[in-house]
DNA sequence: ATTTTAACTGAAAATTATTTTCAATTATTT
DNA sequence: AAATAATTGAAAATAATTTTCAGTTAAAAT
């Protein structure tokens, strides 16, 4: 389910938007880690490797429009800076230990009902959300 | 279901911290806010009114005390700064406009029987959770 | 292909949120 | 009243993010 290059392209036009090999290399960076979410300075470390010459705040700005379009999702682990991940349709939560800092990640969802439901009753609408669970990993709940 | 002054003396006291009139009065505060999580900047700008010589840098302190000692939630705006609120031991969660950044509280919440699953499926022992949506209310649906 | 043009870029500066440092103060215990 | 460890606020430091701006480039128009 992770998006197309081409479906990627469509979506950035279709909006006035260019597609630079910047955005292109930082979109690539996303799916690759489609499995934790990362920082802007995380994204922008990993471009570095990949090559090429993009700056810190292309970064910023690109995961920000990423979001507009709903390509990736703004996540947060109460550790000061935010996270983005490739949006891959399906909703899936983190739970954040607060001794060791280990994340991990889950599918289980109950949001989807719930969001209908928010939607009926607030007339609002809903595009995304964000949602972590913070306390202690099985390791932490023994020592400490 | 408002936490007491002696409750509140209790707790930190059972914890080596000292009671201070600054605590008392960031307390006070987020009683007094309870319907809208407060930035530690507008904590301060609150006690400031209400007299008192008291840093910011104190307010940045003492709310993650009261978070640590479990007497407020920390949630997310995602508006690039961190918000407390008292915990009255419901939950609460919010619908952010993303157009006019309007906020809107709702009880609706599944989150309680989702936890215990989680806990129960991923031996993780959870304490807080952050859960808001991002969308269009509905003056801002109507307008672009 | 060349031109046109608005979108895009990166470096540097600016801003904002938060944390650290440290010497002076104060709440609680003795 | 003295002892002591916790707490405080101002200032400095750090970290994340945004703004500015002059130069570059993707894509549309010729
Ligand atoms: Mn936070
Ligand atoms: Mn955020
Ligand atoms: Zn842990
Ligand atoms: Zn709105």
């Amino acid at each position: 389910m992770d998006i197309s290059i081409d479906e990627f392209t469509r979506k950035i036009r279709s909006r006035g938007y260019k597609l630079t090999p910047q955005r292109r290399v930082i979109l690539e960076i996303l799916i690759k880690n489609k499995d934790n979410p990362l920082t802007p300075e995380g994204v922008y470390k990993q471009v570095k490797i990949s090559c090429s010459e993009v700056g810190l705040t292309t970064v910023y700005r690109t995961l920000e429009l990423l979001r507009k379009i709903g390509v990736v999702n703004h996540v947060h682990f109460h550790d000061g800076c935010d996270r983005y991940e490739i949006n891959d349709g399906k909703p899936h939560h983190y739970l954040i230990c607060l001794n060791c800092g280990k994340v991990e990640r889950t599918n289980l969802c109950f949001i989807d009902k719930m969001q209908k439901i928010l939607e009926k009753d607030t007339a609002f609408k809903i595009t995304e959300h964000c949602l972590s669970f913070f306390g202690y990993c099985r390791f932490c709940q023994l020592r400490k």
